[in-house]
DNA sequence: TGTACATCAGTGAACGCGCGTTCACTGATGTAC
DNA sequence: TGTACATCAGTGAACGCGCGTTCACTGATGTAC
């Protein structure tokens, strides 16, 4: 028997493998969407279970607890969050890079908008463990971002802790913007243009004041 | 009998709405320190009780439900915030407002941590009704940064639209400044030293810009 | 001021419910020969 | 390829526990006369 049914299209029998992997990402997305509405630590491996089809007891073929199932959903979550930085870098195209960088932005939190929720959800959320993965993540992406900026004219010269600081100005303008979106109702798209228009001013702003920047690394301007 | 107790040096008895206003701020507070730990959404009445030194059902006759406590400690934090705010105001010492203006916000986070780390939590939190109210507050906040924007040199001639955007960009430095003093070991001043130079930077840059920007409502820079 | 009654903050027992976790199991998939 | 056994993802019953909420109550405080 190699095929269950001969109807069947695909009528490839999944592996042992195949089939328990399938089960895990099950109970990921599962949780994700259940926690659309409450926040992790009050989510419910019953709960998780239920959503996903499963039986309770099944849950611990694929985690010892739910922190577990946790700290996994924030490595997917910031593996999506990657795969944007690479996208906004393929664009070095300097002139527009505002405009774009907001653009690629809005586009993710549309395209990912339940891991983004939880990511958000659980920064400063009620699991320690969660909060500690995520803000390390942001951490990361925050330096990775300072090295970028170290590529555009006048911030070339700047102190690595200074382009830090700009680098961490920015990433708050773009965390808060990425909450915005997602509390704006689907219905209401002006909102979220004027969202989006505003991050887009603060950047500018922000990039206005390079030139006139004294940091440490750099001669002091006139 | 006007005394319970010769020897208390304050014998006053307390009169039934005063222990009643008594218990139910015991209730607030219990449920602000149960909050360093987790977030609301996971806190249980029983806990609350238990830590108020009362029995549950008592909890009935001061809210109707758990929400409805967590929406008193909103109102409750917001009053500390805008007393800060006052504080802040009071100084109108152009010079020095960016250290001052830090110095005022460390201060009030380390005089009302648990305030301000429920606040931070709650904001995006998975209870809704919190959401809601702390957003509308922030908001309110942030509007009342604008007007006081208005009276700095270069932006009293900002477009509304333009203030509120640069307010927006003060107000996310100011809170994630003070959700990294409440993330901050104890022990640890020098990471806090590290966060108050950061922000007092980012300020600075963002001020930098003010005399650069063309703002709808001024005429262009040279 | 003294008395008799009303109010009501807080008590304590009881309830049904969903929870996380244990355990022995089933039966399809995988493997050794 | 066929057979006999091992593996193991998912099942289902059972457990003890803390939960929110109900209810009738107690006894100190408050009020009317």
């Amino acid at each position: 028997m190699h095929s269950r049914a001969p109807i069947d299209p695909e009528p490839v029998a999944e592996s042992r493998r195949e089939r328990k992997e399938r089960t895990r990402a099950d109970l990921l997305h599962a949780a994700l969407l259940l926690l659309k509405d409450t926040s992790f630590s009050s989510l419910s491996l019953r709960e998780v279970t239920r959503e996903a089809g499963v039986v309770p007891t099944a849950f611990y073929r694929h985690f010892t607890n739910m922190e577990e199932l946790g700290l996994a959903l924030v490595d997917e979550s910031f593996r999506t969050l990657r795969q944007m930085i690479r996208s906004a870098r393929a664009e070095a195209n300097a002139e527009h890079v505002i405009r774009r960088s907001v653009e690629i932005l809005v586009h993710h939190v549309h395209e990912h908008r339940l891991h983004f929720r939880f990511i958000a959800r659980e920064r400063f959320g009620g699991v320690n463990a969660l909060r500690q993965a995520i803000r390390n993540e942001i951490r990361l992406f925050s330096s990775e971002l300072a090295t970028d900026l170290a590529r555009f004219p006048y911030l070339n010269a700047w102190s690595t802790e200074d382009l830090q600081m700009m680098a961490g100005l920015i990433v708050n303008a773009m965390v808060s913007t990425a909450e915005g979106i997602l509390d704006t109702p689907i219905d209401r798209p002006e909102v979220e243009d004027e969202i989006v228009r505003t991050v887009e001013k603060q950047l500018r702003l922000v990039a206005l004041a390079a030139p006139h920047w004294r940091s440490a690394g750099s001669a002091p301007a006139a």
